[in-house]
DNA sequence: ATGAAAGCGCTAACAG
DNA sequence: CTGTTAGCGCTTTCAT
């Protein structure tokens, strides 16, 4: 089993050359219906399997697809892995997955394995996107995207993250909400600042006037989650509704809010961002600004192996009211 | 960018040897420290970046693991992707996740790219283990791990799933329980199967006369779940507790009891299985019987990289009381 | 339609 | 300690 058979194995066993049996493998010059045959036959008496790594040491780039993220337990982005998977497997690439924590060092541990793969492409969320370790991915001729940052150095998706804030307020407004508490967590800052401004220009447009105030939760954990909800709850100081950064928190905050007895949304409305599974599953089911990870996936790792063209904009993220506001 | 530099342009800019180069990469000589600082400045200048696929053409298996599963949105097996990529990085690896949504043909065109890659290894808990894709990754070379499945064919790790079935079931029965469900979902039959047995066990310890009906949800979604659990309260008939495949069908089950005003658990008690980070977030905080999906995820990649020795099994399933029982 | 042969980038065995 | 060189498995001209 260990010793493989080699493409000369073929050639000789259906006595023809390599080059023919490359030319067979890779459909690459037209070949007589009988040698075919035999070919195919040699093959499949030998259990002969190609060694792609030939193609890639020859210069062509390696079938994988590499996806950095802080942290692949937030179901939104395992959507956003299952769209790039999808468009991967479609043209025969696969994907590497590569949890960050957000440590820089392991990203650079990282790059360097997949820089020294030849990945086709590498997709990242990583907040560190600008640092080092992409770089090197990129110098060994790897695409580089970035989702949902904005750069000049490399290619980006992004979603209308000032519009998913405009949404979510504007929504909270027309509820007749003026005190509002914005529930935050670690990491994705640029994101969690671009929806701010959206939030500032909804209030803006609608000549109210709204007070803001601001907790984040420290880890990337439940347990933190559950903690900062706690706080905030303390903290409420009269506010009557919550923007939440994603619906992990806002789960987290709805459940605090429900252990205490308080009502939802009566005594406080919740609103999530990007309406994962769970959303529906809530005791109060969560309204959430939703944008479609799978997609937003699919259309990075089209940028990722260079099938740039007939590729329309990633839909806008809508609004989906259900019952905890 | 695009045009790369070889380790002989590396050798020539530094006046050596590829062979000394070579060396020099590979630790695999000594090398005159004034020639090793004037590689290095070479590889520095040239921004060389050593193309890994050319080992894996000599005969070496590729840098990657992969995982197969069914879906990688069950945070349980993203715990356990998490323990494959901690033990996998540590030796300079990197993890390839496979959802094969448990569709044999999607499995198949997997298996063929990671055969062709030489992975080093594939680790899987797909239930069509048994089938021929897999066989293709072992033939190409790999080291085969099921996860969570027995099987002569191929090196397996596994939960002690009588003991989970029994120490939820004996948990019941000290509650009083004796007309019971068991909710369960799609996929791991085995698994769901062994763990029945550990629960006709406790009973037959017990001595008691316990009554088990069985619903299961039809699809791997949240929404899936939440019918089914309707469906199950909807039909209780007299049961006062239900054992879960699953946390998130636990989850869900409280969800939709919570929803029709039951008290948990005084009019139906819950237990979960697998403990993820979210049944801390479930309002009446669930009860579990808790395995450490990383841990079980480091011992499968250890075995799919040949690190057999100093391996200790895995720690056995546990009870973690909370408030749904 | 098929064959022969020159590499691709690197490692390893051997010489010096 | 360093250089030379023969492949590794395959693709790709260039012939035939």
């Amino acid at each position: 089993m260990a010793a493989r058979s080699s493409i000369r194995d073929v050639a000789e066993r259906a006595a023809v050359s390599v080059g023919t049996v490359s030319n067979f493998l890779n459909d690459t010059k037209p070949i007589a219906p009988a040698t075919a045959e035999r070919i195919r036959a040699a093959i499949d008496e030998l259990g002969f399997i190609p060694n792609a790594a030939v193609r890639v040491m020859q210069g062509a780039r390696s079938p994988a697809l590499a996806f950095l993220v802080p942290d692949l337990s937030n179901p939104f982005l395992a959507e956003v892995s299952r769209g790039i998977e999808d468009v991967a497997l479609e043209r025969g690439h696969i994907v590497i997955t590569c949890n960050t924590d957000g440590d820089l060092d392991r990203e650079q541990r990282f790059a360097q394995v997949l820089a020294e793969m030849r990945v086709a492409g590498a997709i990242t969320m990583a907040m560190t996107a600008e640092g080092e370790p992409l770089q090197l991915v990129k110098d060994s001729g790897a695409r580089v995207v970035l989702v949902g940052a904005h750069s000049d150095e490399y290619i980006s998706v992004n979603i209308d993250n000032p519009l998913a804030g405009y949404l979510a307020m504007q929504h909270l407004l027309e509820r007749g909400h003026r005190r509002c508490v914005f529930f935050g967590g670690p990491g994705a800052a640029p994101q969690i600042a671009e929806r701010l401004d959206g939030i500032q220009e909804a209030i803006r447009v609608a000549g109210a006037s709204v007070e803001i105030t601001r907790f984040d939760a420290a880890g990337n954990d439940m347990a933190s989650r559950l903690r900062a909800a706690e706080t905030l709850l303390d903290d409420l100081d009269g506010a009557t509704a919550a923007i939440c950064a994603n619906d992990l928190l806002a789960l987290a905050l709805e459940t605090a809010a429900l252990r205490r007895g308080l009502r939802i949304p009566q005594d406080l409305a919740i609103i999530g961002y990007d309406d994962i599974d769970d959303s529906i599953s809530a005791v109060v089911p969560l309204t959430s600004v939703h944008h479609s990870g799978r997609e937003l996936g699919a259309h990075a790792a089209a940028l990722a192996l260079g099938l740039d063209e007939d590729l329309r904009p990633v839909s806008p993220p809508r609004l989906v009211v259900r019952e905890s506001t």
